[in-house]
DNA sequence: CGGGTTGTTGACTTCCATCAAATTCGGTGG
DNA sequence: CCACCGAATTTGATGGAAGTCAACAACCCG
């Protein structure tokens, strides 16, 4: 097999892609890097829009460069259920299925390299070491979507709430934290209530109920509704019910 | 990329094998085939054994052959979920992990075709072709899982019910039905009540009361406590709250 | 023929969805 | 800058679905 190389990422601005250490962009050559440039590009969309609709034909696929998007799936009365959040550096779209079985929705403004998904088809077909990596992630992503549904069954509205908070304080830890090292952290849920209340199956009236009992309690303070101070960590992985180890390995991804 | 052939299974006693035909056994040339057939073997195991230990490291991966594997968390409180069932023709198995996030538990008695991991990593590593079918089929169980994850969350426990029930309907449709054609289906569900439970993610308690409702409804008859005759389709798929061709493409797998 | 497992039924309680109303927030135009 | 509007969020009150505890029946297996 080829060496991987340190490359620059498909999105064709590399110099300063925060996301270049990643699957597609790691795992391939350097040539193979040069290829993926000729056909990706940079797109932005809104937050709310869909890139892409349940049930339609699947065009693109790609790199999230920043933003957070929504794999949803509504059925017919109108109640639709997030199966998945998709984070900065994770590929999104469905290789190789004509029709996307969920929709990919913007839950925040969202930036992203965009490929083809028949070239980027293409491109697998000529380079099986990067379909390995693919191959890898997607195992990797299997896991985390069972585990999550192992979550959200078995477990109080709570305890979910609380496992959510857990795990995005987990995934906003390396960024700046407002004020001196001596606070506690901020953690960013850059989700609507009511995206929030979708993914965990639950409703907006209930999510927040347990939200503000969190704050009664002072394992959290709300500093808006997107951001929360994090008061008391050992309390709040009480409340999720889970070990640390296990929503440490969750909040992984 | 080599052509295809549709050769023996590589379970080595290919002549009569009832799945020959699927992914992995599908997508390799002669050649390939032969090789996997020096490493595999089969295997049986009694309902209730546990193939993989969650934690555990991952030594074999395989097809199943017969028999219902039954994919399982474990909390620490006891109480674990059933995020996935595996059924003849099925892979098994976490390929390039060295543990597993789960345990695969015989829910019936099992046979199969084994290969230890680390030989059939090297022969995908030789053998792209076949990786890339494997690929796609993971994708495919990717989507399944975030399917069931929607309904088990947004339902009720009837609709998951009359959904599973249904599920079972077409997937034993191609088998032998009792009697004449003239009487309705048998579906036959190999689980036990607390298995059901278990994956639905509810109590057998009230899986309980939602089969005898159906019973007393006239929806299904109860022949034994793993197999009911299906006396009215429609009003089943009423109960589930799903569409037909939802369902379907549920039961496509 | 017992004893243990599995499945069913009943009574009670808790959690959460629902409906409804109040409040806050974000943006827009005066 | 402030007033205003609509959307998002919070709070309150209520009913229903389902979990829990407990007892019982059916079944399997030695």
């Amino acid at each position: 097999m080829n060496k991987a190389v340190d490359v620059s990422c498909m999105c064709g601005k590399c110099g300063d892609c925060p996301i270049y250490n990643r699957t597609v962009c790691r795992a391939g050559t350097t040539d193979a890097m040069a290829q993926l440039n000729r056909i990706a590009h940079q797109r932005t969309y809104p937050r709310g829009s869909v890139i892409q609709a349940q049930g339609e034909t699947c065009d693109i696929v790609g790199n999230i460069f920043d933003g957070v998007i929504k794999l949803s799936s509504s059925s017919v009365n109108g109640d639709d259920h997030i199966v998945g959040l998709l984070f900065p550096s994770d590929f999104f779209g469905r290789l190789f299925a004509e029709e996307s079985r969920f929709s990919y929705e913007a839950a925040t403004d969202v930036s992203l390299c965009a490929i083809s998904r028949p070239a980027f088809e293409r491109f697998l077909a000529d380079h099986p070491e990067v379909e390995h990596e693919m191959h890898k992630a997607k195992l990797d992503e299997l896991d985390a979507a069972r585990e999550w549904a192992a979550i959200t069954n078995g477990h109080t509205t709570m305890q979910r709430v609380a496992t959510l908070i857990y795990v995005f304080s987990r995934r906003s830890e390396n960024q700046h934290l407002r004020g001196d090292a001596a606070r506690h952290p901020i953690v960013h849920v850059p989700l609507s209530r009511r995206d929030i209340a979708d993914y965990l199956g639950t409703t907006p009236e209930t999510l927040s109920r347990n939200i503000q009992m969190l704050s009664r309690n002072d394992v959290i303070r709300i500093v808006d509704s997107k951001h929360f101070e994090l008061l008391d960590s050992a309390e709040l992985i009480r409340y999720s019910g889970e070990s640390r180890e296990d929503l440490n390995r969750i909040a992984a991804h």
